[in-house]
DNA sequence: AGCTATTTTAAACGACTGTTTGAATTTTAG
DNA sequence: CTAAAATTCAAACAGTCGTTTAAAATAGCT
């Protein structure tokens, strides 16, 4: 396992545990059992770390997004919302095999993204893959095109919220639904609960 | 202006704009125009300063969520889901006339919190003001009973996640509606845009 | 006024942060 | 085998962090 890799791997657990603030070098270089230095060597910054952290994952994720996006909105059946947002499954499942809880360390840094560090995150996800987010909305356009377009914008926010927050403190709620209800829940768990949710929302009638 | 006052309103800012780990206590006592040990002698300690913050919102909050909540309840009337989130806006909104941007930046807080700090502030919440929890599940309860107590944690934690998430990054999202639609937006109207969406939500057809 | 208690102040504490350095080591290639 | 390139390493850098200290200033009270 090359040095570069060892990094990348304790990061990205440290990163979704404590956020990119809230992890310091030293952590992550003696979690991955490497020099400090090793870090500002291979990637020179602790920045250029946290993109190469995200883009690990988005590399993978965003041409599997792109092409289940895509054959929803070619097809010419109209698809229903919960088509759309069942499209996201299989990709975010995906990353579980990619890497041991992949698919929950990915949404977790995605939330920690959008809170730590004042949106840098954002901007670098949005510049860099735009093609996710056009994709999206063109997907949703077509299951439900009364929407306008403002309305779908912060629609999609909220959903964004709902996805990225609940990831972000999942491990906290899979504990919580542990013991108050006796019941075991994975990520792919939370991801089936939270679809009915999100397509309902993005569906709701519109009040003018 | 007391020193204790001039802290809290310049902390309560900064923690909301930059979170509770990214604000230093410099910034804080700088900003307030106090001197830096004022928030060790006046609170203890920086953990102390967050709580203080967060409890002279949650204070003002909390019995008049109470009471709308409560009134819900005893209606003999079956309330809707909208009621129940509705019965938010009033009390929110107060926070409002006790302060400048209060609503905003109260839950800009409550966003932080969640994520910042590993859920300390979540923990502080829920064992110091639990009646607001059991208020708002009782009503959503009374709206929705087909909904199995498991079904509501979640849904419930979807709708704090899409809440709490969009009023964090609301300042990012009310300009990016400014320049792309030329609509301006305040801290009301998105609460408005959020109600049918979590409302919807939370009333989606269960799936078993 | 004087005395006490409260508050403010400047300075320093030790611990931690990301980053840099230059020498030692390992790997690669001729 | 050897020389060059790439990598690792311990050490130190300059900063920032939350907190503490002890002296100075202020306030309240008799």
């Amino acid at each position: 396992m090359s040095t570069k890799n060892k990094i990348l791997d304790a990061a990205e657990v440290l990163f979704a545990d404590k956020g990119f603030n809230g992890t310091s070098l030293r952590e992550i270089t003696s979690q991955a059992e490497v020099n400090l230095a090793a870090v500002n060597y291979h990637f020179g910054s602790k920045k250029e770390l946290i993109k190469a952290v995200m883009s690990r994952y988005m590399n993978e994720l965003s041409p599997r997004l792109e092409s289940a996006l895509g054959a929803l909105c070619t097809d010419e059946a109209k698809p229903s919302l919960i088509d759309v947002f069942s499209a996201f499954i299989e990709p975010l499942l995906y990353l579980n095999t990619f890497k041991n809880n992949g698919t929950s360390i990915f949404l977790q840094l995605l939330g920690r993204g959008y809170t730590d560090s004042q949106g840098f995150l954002r901007w670098f996800l949005t510049t860099q893959y735009p093609s996710v987010f056009s994709n999206f909305t063109n997907a949703v356009h077509k299951a439900y095109p009364e929407l306008s377009a403002e309305e779908m914008f912060w629609r999609l926010h909220f959903t964004m919220g709902t996805i990225v927050f609940t990831m972000s403190s999942s491990d906290a709620l899979i504990d919580i639904a542990l013991n108050d209800f006796d019941r075991q829940v994975d990520i792919a768990g939370v991801i089936k609960q939270v679809i009915p949710y999100v397509a309902a929302g993005v569906a709701a009638p519109i009040i003018r």
